[in-house]
DNA sequence: AATGAATGAGGGTTCATTCAT
DNA sequence: GATGAATGAACCCTCATTCAT
């Protein structure tokens, strides 16, 4: 009696099922728990299949690992083809831009333990994946010609690099939301309250359009003539 | 042969030391391999003593991440004082505060990572610590006075809370320090090189000032007048 | 070298074998040992095991020791089926009850240890299970019909209640037997020389029979007729 | 912090004190865990004294064990002084035995567990003391006497040796109160409720002097004429 | 495709004990 | 007499993984 086993004794046999519920529940493991915190036993439990279909169909914990978090990048790609602004006003299209990652992260809280997890090895599970590898140039060239087009109205100044401006739009919606644990300690204050959130929300959104306002020409550009 | 030994047969008996040994050992493991990661017998092997020892002065595994961690946030509070400024600049204020930030972390990478392990464990270690709950207070306050002397002199705008402006000033250094491993790959380039490095640093100091900067009156107040 | 293994490399894989060798490995380890003072390594080996499969079958040290008494509970209800006596005579019932109860003590001397181990930790181990609670009862039955009948022939006085005669009966062999060692050393004489043992066995026959028959009516009841 | 200490930083010098401390504490814990269960440290702590004091007094875990259990005994001995009848009658004689004995037990519960770590190790921390071996022989003599005067006035019988006599007393008192948690499940019900010991202690002394009182001559012998 | 049995290494923790003061 | 620091072995248990079916 009380053999611990990992799920019931017929299972309907379903390969993509089963594929699809391991890879989630990596997912949710990984991403409460950490790479190593989490446990091959504890994912099988939660996808309800037997430990063995793990390295069935991933190989490894690290195997498994890796898959979960290409998976979290093409999301990402994913998703971010819908913020590509048909939109003739750049200011629109950097709120979009704002909004889009805010939202992104917001929904996906495991996204953010998942990636920090991966960057505490040294991203090596995405280094030798061709997937992930420059899969954000796409995401600079939209940012490029949003800027491109806002600096040619002479809204936007034309000093800021397309990674400068994504990157400092994700890390201000990452890193609040990423540390809000400790930073609502630090401060005594809880920064995931619906209220707070909103409001930092709006700060992100104003910080970067203001800063890309400052030092605009104020007039169109000649870009193109 | 048989069992791996923890140190050397005698050491000298030095309370103070062999504490500091396994406090230096276990930021050091920890920030490395996360809460789950680190093994009590590393950490004992990096501080050169017996693995009973982390049991005599911290209890536990987790006994010793605790103490780590307030330990980074004491550093943290005593590296703070230095730039409360005396300068009656606030933009050079500002100045200070950023790279003040950038260099905090960018001289302990290790920091990073810990705090994450803490996040990823929903801040419970520190939640009930007397010595860490509303240390970021003091912050504010400087901060705070920054913010007042800027507005007044009309070279900030008075829109800005305190804790939007550290916030902000941290996740810009925090989030490009944290995740450059992932960023680099996502991208196809080593965002650690010194001369992106130093391009960050300014960026930041430029964003954060440009923001400030933005919708400020341009005549000094009258506060105190 | 390094680690010691616990058994040879290949082994039959024959779980029913295994889990039986897990099983008598335990009540020999923890009867000569106690819970506390047994361990997993040492029954491991005996059994002929990996020290995982212990884990695999019974989820922990307590897990078998909780099997491994309530195996021996079986056992005594098993074999106290044999002593139902369809002879008509009392005296000879109760004469077969003592030396069963003796006999079984004699031949299985680890179960008093165990026995005295799960009353040292408050028979928690045995509380909650459904197949040892009231186990016994169907001894009293069986005793209670023998005190009946001799008690209607007037053989056996009729003021004693089955689980008197039981306990009694098994007090005087189980204390014998399980208190020897310090008994030998207090009075200087070994209790457990064959001569001195059957001695014992005859006075507890003699004891139990002569407290019965002290007080008999002497002349047959009516019960019945 | 969280150092483990194990008392007070000054402590009245009290050597009597100390070393009786310890040995109180140490029956506590060998009584309600055993050898192998109780540990050092929980002696020291409930003894309020540092754990290095039990080596200085006691030499060993198995040193302190054996100063424990002697002392055991020689409260038995002490207290066994106690009923020497007086009496003339051997029958009250025995009732004082009986009562004593299960008076002795009840009153010290922490005793019997004692004598079972003693027994499950074989009796060897005893085997070798002057002061426990032959420790018996002054009960047999007294009980011998008391046998002797009862078979005298024809109300014992003759054929029972100071011995059987005092184990059965024991074993029936013993046996109750050191296997009332396995019994109390075994039999579904509370064997230490008051009314259910009350019974039994009468039942004991019901069942000796009724086994003493059978095939008594009847008459008063001519011993020593 | 899917399972339960079995493995060896290592996990954190506690043990009784000794050293130096 | 008394203390806290320090030790090495062993503790129970869990790990990711492979074998046999």
């Amino acid at each position: 009696m009380g053999n611990e086993q990992d799920t019931v004794h017929t299972r309907a046999r379903d390969p993509q099922r089963t594929r699809r519920a391991i890879l989630d529940a990596g997912l949710t493991e990984f991403a409460a728990r950490g790479l190593s915190g989490a446990g091959i036993a504890a994912i099988a439990q939660t996808a309800g299949v037997n430990k063995r279909m793990i390295y069935h169909y991933f190989g490894s914990k690290e195997g498994l690992f890796t898959a979960v978090i290409e998976n979290v990048y093409e999301q990402l790609a994913a998703a971010a083809v819908s913020f590509e602004s048909e939109t003739s006003d750049p200011r629109d299209g950097v709120r979009r831009l704002v909004r889009f990652v805010w939202d992104f992260y917001t929904e996906r809280p495991g996204v953010i333990t998942l990636l920090n997890a991966e960057n505490l090895h040294g991203a090596r599970h995405i280094r030798d994946s061709e997937r992930v590898r420059a899969m954000g140039t796409p995401f600079l060239e939209v940012i490029g010609r949003l800027l491109a087009r806002g600096a040619d109205q002479g809204v936007f100044r034309d000093d800021v690099e397309p990674l400068e401006l994504y990157l400092s739009t994700v890390a201000l919606s990452y890193y609040y939301l990423s540390n809000h644990h400790t930073l609502s300690v630090f401060f005594g204050r809880d920064l995931m309250r619906p209220r707070q959130r909103q409001r930092w929300a709006r700060h992100i959104e104003r910080m970067v359009l203001d800063f890309l306002a400052a030092g605009a020409s104020g007039e169109p550009g000649t870009a193109g003539t």
